[in-house]
RNA sequence: GGGCCGGUAGCUCAGUCUGGUCAGAGCAUCGGACUUUUAAUCCGAGUGUCCUGGGUUCGAAUCCCAGCCGGCUCACCA
C-alpha cells in the first residue's frame, strides 16, 4: 500500500526521455547560483528605489524545487522553493528562447534559472527567466499543494515528503538543530569540554533500562548499545578533566509511546567540585537561556498551558510531596509489603513482582509527575532507587538527587555523584542482588572497570542528564516525540 | 498486550450505519485555450488490489471472522 510499490508515472518517464532526446542532461552535476530565495528578495528590495523605468534588477541565478506551475499560454509562472523560502518566476515566450522546453517540467523538479528580478502588477517580486536548466527530474508526484500531507504514517516513514509539504516539519528540524547547537555553545561558554564515549559497551550500566544486544564478530563477543554515558564520563572525571559533557544517542530496549523512542538524545555533563544544588541552578539557567536565545521568550505555550521557565524553579521535597498527594511516607513504608499495602489502598496496582524502588517509581509516575506542569525540581530521592548518587549526610536513606519536570515530562535527572568507591561497590552489588530477586525488572549493572576507576579517586562532582528530545518537544509545542525525531522508530511494514 | 478510532485515485477526502447507477469529488496528471498569475481561469479526459485473506449473500468498499498497518488511550517502561 506504500509508495515503494507504486509504478513511476509514464508521463514523467516520457518527459525524462524528451529531455534526453533534446540533448539535455536531466541530472547535471552542479549549478552556480548567485542568490538563494531570501537573498534574492532582499537583493530586489535593496535596489528597488534605484531601478530604471523597466523596473528590473541585474540578472541573478537561483535554484530550487518547483512547487507550482501556472501556465498561461505564452507566459508561465513557476514557483520555486529552496531551504530559505519561495520565489516566483515568470517565463515568457518573447524573452525565453527555450520556452517550449518548459513542457517537460513538473512540480517536484529541481531547476536552476537566471534572469533579472522585477515586480508583477500585483506587486510580487518575480524572477523573469532568461535561461533555465533542469537540475534533477522528479519522477513521482508530490503531495497535494493545498491540503498538504497529513497522513501520519507517511509523514514519519517518508519524512522527506513531510519536509517538502509541511513548513512545520522544516521548522522543527531547524529548531532542533538550533537547540543542540545553542546547547553546545552554552556548555562551551561554561568551560565544559565536549567528549565522545563508547556506544558499543561490554556492560550496559549507568541506569536502569533494558539494553539492546549486538554481536562483534572480530572479538567473538556480544556487546550492548549504551543506555547512558554516565560511567564513562565519570571515568573522565577520575582522569581530571573537571568539566565534561557529551551530547549523544542512547538506546533503551523498551516501549514506544509519546515520550519514548528506543534511541534518543541525551546530554550528560559532569562538573567537579559542585553538588546537586549547583546543578539545579545550572539547569534552570541553561533552559531559560536557551528559550531566550532560540524562542526569544521565557514563557512557552505547550498545549493549553503557558509554561514560565524563569528561574528559580519550584523545588519540591520529594518525600513531602508524596505524603501530601498520597499520604504515603516512604521512610515509614520502607519495605515492599507495607509500601505495597499503602499503594493498593489508594488504588495503584502493584500486583506484579516489583522491587521497593520500582514501586516508588510507579507511585511517582502515577500520582506526582502528571501534575507537574510548571517547571519543578523534585528533590531528594530514596537511596534505594539512586545507586549512583551520594547519600545525604543528614539522612542516609536519601540521596542528593533531583529530577526536573516540565509539562509532566521528566526532562532531567541529576545528582551529586557518589565518589566513595566502597559505598559505590556495595550499592551496585545490592543492585545485582535485586536483579536476581526481581527477574522481570531492570536494575543497574555492576561495572568492575568503573569501580576500579573510582578507587583512584573522583573529585566531588555534580552530574546531569538532560533529555534533548523532550526539550525540543517542549520548545516546538509538539505532544509526540515522533514529531521531533526525523526518523522515529516504527513497526515493520 | 487491552480498549477505542481509522486504512477508498499520486495527495486530501466523501461513500460504510440502511448491501444493488458506489467507483466518486477537489488538487495533481493528460489533451486544448490563454503574455502579470499566485488555491490562476475556461473546455475535455477518472488514472483504482476500496489494506490483506477467508466467509455470508443472487450481489460486498459496505455485513461477519482472522490478520497486517497506523493514531489515540490504558498497561508496561525512564
Amino acid at each position: 500500500m506504500h509508495e515503494f510499490e507504486n509504478p513511476i508515472p509514464d508521463a514523467r518517464l516520457n518527459k525524462l526521455k524528451q529531455l534526453r532526446s533534446k540533448g539535455l542532461d536531466p541530472y547535471p552535476s552542479r549549478y552556480s547560483r548567485t542568490h538563494n530565495s531570501s537573498e534574492a528578495t532582499s537583493f530586489y528590495e535593496d535596489l528597488e528605489s534605484s531601478l530604471d523605468e523597466n523596473g528590473q534588477t541585474p540578472e541573478i541565478s537561483v535554484a530550487g524545487r518547483i512547487t507550482a506551475i501556472r501556465g498561461m499560454g505564452k507566459a508561465t509562472f513557476i514557483d520555486v522553493m529552496d531551504s530559505h523560502g519561495h520565489l516566483q518566476s515568470l517565463a515568457r515566450q518573447g524573452s525565453l528562447s527555450s520556452y517550449s522546453d518548459l513542457r517537460d517540467i513538473d512540480i517536484g523538479d529541481w531547476i536552476g534559472m537566471s534572469g533579472p528580478l522585477m515586480k508583477t502588477r500585483t506587486g510580487q517580486i518575480t524572477l523573469e527567466i532568461k535561461s533555465w536548466i533542469m537540475l534533477s527530474k522528479s519522477l513521482r508526484p508530490l503531495p497535494e499543494k493545498w491540503h498538504g500531507l497529513s497522513d501520519v504514517e507517511t509523514r514519519y516513514r517518508q519524512r522527506y515528503l513531510d519536509l517538502i509539504a509541511n513548513e512545520d516539519a522544516r521548522n522543527i528540524a531547524v529548531l532542533r538543530s538550533k537547540f543542540v547547537s545553542e546547547l553546545r555553545q552554552f556548555m562551551q561558554s561554561k568551560n565544559f569540554i565536549e567528549v565522545e564515549t563508547p556506544i558499543l559497551v561490554p556492560i550496559a550500566a549507568g541506569g536502569t533500562a533494558r539494553p539492546f544486544v549486538t554481536h562483534y564478530n572480530a572479538l567473538g563477543r556480544d556487546l550492548y548499545l549504551r543506555i547512558a554515558t554516565e560511567l564513562y564520563l565519570k571515568r573522565l572525571m577520575v582522569g581530571g578533566l573537571e568539566r565534561v559533557f557529551e551530547i549523544g544517542r542512547t538506546f533503551r530496549n523498551e516501549g514506544l509511546d509519546l515520550h519514548h523512542n528506543p534511541e534518543f538524545t541525551m546530554m550528560e555533563s559532569y562538573e567537579a567540585y559542585s553538588n546537586y544544588h549547583d546543578v539545579m541552578g545550572f539547569v534552570e539557567n541553561l533552559i531559560h537561556t536557551l528559550a531566550q536565545t532560540i524562542l526569544g521568550t521565557s514563557v512557552i505555550k505547550y498545549g493549553d498551558h503557558n509554561i514560565d521557565l524563569t528561574p528559580p524553579w519550584t523545588k519540591l521535597d520529594l518525600r513531602k510531596e508524596i505524603i501530601s498527594k498520597t499520604g504515603i511516607d516512604f521512610l515509614k513504608s520502607n519495605d515492599v509489603e507495607s509500601l505495597s499495602l499503602s499503594m493498593k489502598s489508594i488504588g495503584i496496582n502493584v500486583e506484579k513482582q516489583v522491587s521497593w524502588g520500582g514501586m516508588i517509581d510507579k507511585l511517582l509516575s502515577s500520582a506526582i509527575e502528571p501534575h507537574l506542569t510548571q517547571p519543578v525540581f523534585l528533590v531528594d530521592y530514596p537511596v534505594e532507587m539512586s545507586p549512583l548518587a551520594k547519600t545525604k549526610q543528614e539522612n542516609p536513606h536519601l540521596a542528593e538527587r533531583f529530577e526536573g519536570f516540565i509539562a509532566g515530562m521528566e526532562i532531567c535527572n541529576a545528582f551529586t555523584e557518589l565518589n566513595d568507591p566502597i559505598d559505590q561497590r556495595a550499592r551496585l552489588e545490592k543492585q545485582e542482588e535485586l536483579r536476581i530477586q526481581f527477574q522481570d525488572e531492570d536494575m543497574d549493572r555492576l561495572d568492575e572497570d568503573f569501580l576500579t576507576a573510582l578507587e583512584y579517586g573522583m573529585p566531588p562532582t555534580g552530574g546531569l542528564g538532560l533529555g534533548i528530545d523532550r526539550l525540543v518537544m517542549l520548545f516546538s509545542g509538539k505532544p509526540s516525540i515522533k514529531e521531533v525525531v526525523l526518523f522515529p522508530q516504527l513497526r515493520n511494514q
